[in-house]
DNA sequence: ATGAGATTTGAACGGTGGTTCAAAATTTAA
DNA sequence: TTAAATTTTGAACCACCGTTCAAATCTCAT
């Protein structure tokens, strides 16, 4: 019947709500293995276990296990890709807007990815998917670079290397996937508030 | 001949030295493999090929695959593990004790380990090994969770988490391994001051 | 120079995991 | 109810990779 990334034209509504939802069961369990195993040490098996079916299954709606991967990829960059238009629109402040960014990114990995590792598989992607993801993750950073360029320049920041700031910060935020678990005793619902007044306060000019 | 940590007891001087070396090789060897690729994708072939021999003679060093992973991790740590008393040595106050741990621990990261990926490696050690590696980690968190909170106590930083202050400082220097890389084109000589101006000044009392 | 010891190599093994494919099972729609 | 469609399953395949082992090669020490 189908294509792994869409059905035929002649299903019922019905039947594709319900391979969707089989499907996007499929993409959290894989997120859920990822994080706990990392990418090359989760099996299909895996997945699939956590899904409650064989292995096999999982290929009626994903053509290999790469594909999954990508799909968690593309998944996490939607969540994030809408971050910095949104602090723009809201802030005209550098330091507004980097701590509106790292209070959301903050949010998105804990809320809806919970805290996810996909950060870290992008050098389990092949040839174009790779680039295509990186290409994304780039175009992110830049942004949050920009604000920061926008900091220094209109004084509200130190004269730092703005990459180094947004390495600094995108690893902070990161990391939360190897520490971060649902549920767990770590991490409030303020942690975001947290984790963006340290790394934007540390960037603001000193007062002395 | 050998048992792979040490060598017999009547082998000469020389041969062991020889021995060790070799053995030093195919650490450094599998360090730059690992953050390539990660513990998983990489084979003992690609450790092998980097070191200029075939798969093989890795046993005449290592037991196994994980016991070099093992190694690099102890290896690791040793590098990180008196920079906390080296601190507390040098320094009274929280802040510039947090400001000397930080602007080591970028030093050895990117110095001594080349951006050693090797935090990200511990779900790959098994039982005992990793319970050891985690509990080495753990010290070392709570050291500089104990200077984040002197520092609050005193009264030098804000009333934070100490908690997740501390996973966003290690977290910033822990990603380094993902974009660093020696003779690249980010890093300079003077970032571990820059981390540590920007996390530590993030965490210093407001003065409004 | 030579024999012993150290080091490396290549062949082979066995287990694992991604993938294919056809049959079985389940669901759907008339 | 029934046939068609969809979904799941299990058997099988094969490539890959960690590991073993004995032979080949190299190095060392006398």
């Amino acid at each position: 019947m189908s294509s792994t990334t869409d059905l035929a034209p002649d299903v019922s509504l019905h039947v594709q709500e319900k391979w969707l939802r089989r499907r996007a069961e499929i993409l959290r369990a894989a997120l859920r293995a990822f994080r706990e195993k990392g990418y090359a040490e989760t099996t299909l098996g895996d997945i699939a276990e956590y899904v409650g079916v064989r292995k096999t299954a999982l290929y009626h709606y994903f053509p290999d296990k790469e594909t999954i991967l990508y799909e968690c990829h593309r998944e996490s960059l939607a969540e994030v890709s809408g971050l910095l238009s949104a602090a723009r629109r809201r802030h005209t402040g550098a330091a507004d807007r980097l701590h509106s960014v790292i209070t959301d990114h903050v949010r998105v990995m804990t809320e809806t990815l919970d805290g996810s590792p996909i950060s870290f598989e992008v050098p389990s992607l092949s040839g174009a998917r790779q680039a295509e993801i990186i290409g994304a993750r780039d175009q992110y950073e830049k942004g949050i670079r920009e604000i920061v360029q926008q900091g220094i320049s209109e004084g509200e920041f130190e004269a730092v290397d703005p990459k180094l700031a947004v390495f600094a910060i995108l690893g902070a935020i990161n990391w939360i996937s190897r520490w971060y678990r649902p549920g767990g005793p770590v991490g409030t619902a303020d942690m975001g508030n947290q984790f963006a007044d340290h790394l934007v306060g540390g960037l603001l000019k000193r007062k002395w």
